[in-house]
DNA sequence: GGTGTTTTTAAGTTTACGTTAAGCTTTTCA
DNA sequence: TGAAAAGCTTAACGTAAACTTAAAAACACC
């Protein structure tokens, strides 16, 4: 489910620009244009995170963040108009999380949101960490996710980035059978593929870095692509 | 037998992200909402730690800590919010063996609930060692958390406080891989990498303070990040 | 408030990865 | 059997990422 993200600011602009940003990156947005509807909106939605104006009409932000904190400890994130320092430190001891000045880049003030979010919850997207499993095994290889480095019977072999990621796709899948396509993607993050030499490459390199002969680990299928066989040597 | 683990803190958000980490380390985990329910599942199962948030609804995490502490010395560790350093101070004082502070890296979380149980389970069951770990040592190198002085076979190195919080993650995970932005979280304690270039130059560094040439410590994944070795010379 | 240290910024350099391309090998099917 | 298609391998190349250095700015400590 969408994490919802509270937007408290009096200008209409901001909250747009923030809205806009953020719903691109599958947050659910709600906006509140002063302090008090801010709370009221906090209490009745629970957000998962907030971004405070200071300066709002009626209830401030350092007034909204101090009612939040007694009852949550969400993350939220400041926005000031001047950068005095002073602001800030009044903001973090306040228990504030995190920053942003005005005026911003909106794509600072999403990466912020992400970078809380994740902290906070640790599920975003992207960092698998929790679902995935600390090394992966398949017969006598094993991927260790953590150091990226594969093991072939205890024997440490140093793989690039892109390697590291069609390795970890063969043996999350032993014994199934991949396209070029679906290895480019994986391993470059992109889908066009505008010569399936790269994939060929790679592939060749990784053999000749799993084994010294023959091809015992990953097999061609003609016509189909490649596959990681399961019960190696 | 699996350690079991008393996760008390009335976020039940919290209680998720640590349940689903600890259990994925083979930990038994024990979850409360508040203090009362806490006191009362420590006296029924026993745990072999617990995890205490201090704000909590009914007893908080401090009266929760002395009253663990009339009749056993498992190791407890407490959660803050954001805090002052008072907080951290009279929870140590109190007894308790270590300290986490909200918002926080669940990887952290669980490296310190492991080094705990390490620490205090390790050597004779139950030994009563409270006081928390002072040193991390892989290989030849040797953190000391105290001086913050870092020892390459006896050899002191002066570290900034940037390049003691990145060694510091380096040698709680000893070959693990961390990305520029982990790292730079990690230093700095900021989520916004504006450039990831003061992420390089530390490391660079720190590679000329450990090393006079060569680069045995720490390995860089091209397009992953940097790892440090766990077998040093 | 001045001085010494740490951090940031910026610019120039180096390096290693992925790309490309060309020639080779294997497989398939007339 | 042989030609075409698909796959393989190698090595040179260009480039983006990583590295280094020095100077400027910020910070911290007397």
């Amino acid at each position: 489910m969408a994490y919802k993200i509270l937007v408290a600011d009096d200008e209409a602009e901001i909250r747009d620009v923030l809205r806009l940003y953020l719903e691109k990156d599958g947050y659910e947005v709600l906006e509140s244009a002063d302090g008090i509807e801010a709370l009221d909106l906090f209490k009745r939605a629970k957000p998962d995170l907030a971004v405070l104006d200071i300066m709002m009409p009626g209830i401030d932000g350092y007034r909204v963040l101090r009612n939040i904190r007694e009852e949550s400890n969400i993350p939220v994130i400041m926005l000031s108009a001047k950068g005095s320092d002073s602001d800030k430190i009044l903001g973090l001891d306040l228990g504030a999380d995190d920053y942003i000045v005005k005026p911003f880049v909106p794509l600072e003030a999403v990466a912020r949101v992400n970078s809380n979010i994740r902290r906070f919850y640790a599920l975003g997207a992207g960092s698998s960490q929790i679902s995935a499993d600390r090394e992966l095994t398949v017969g006598v290889l094993k991927l260790d996710l953590e150091s990226c480095l594969l093991y072939r019977s205890e024997e440490p072999i140093e793989l690039t980035s892109v390697e590291f990621r069609i390795m970890k796709l063969f043996m999350e899948n032993p014994g199934k059978v991949f396209t070029k396509q679906q290895l480019f993607e994986q391993g470059w993050g992109e889908s066009y593929m505008l010569s399936d030499n790269n994939v060929m490459v790679c592939i060749s390199k990784l053999r000749a870095k799993l084994d010294c002969d023959g091809r015992e680990y990953i097999t061609t299928i003609r016509g189909l692509g490649y596959r990681l066989e399961k019960n190696n040597a």
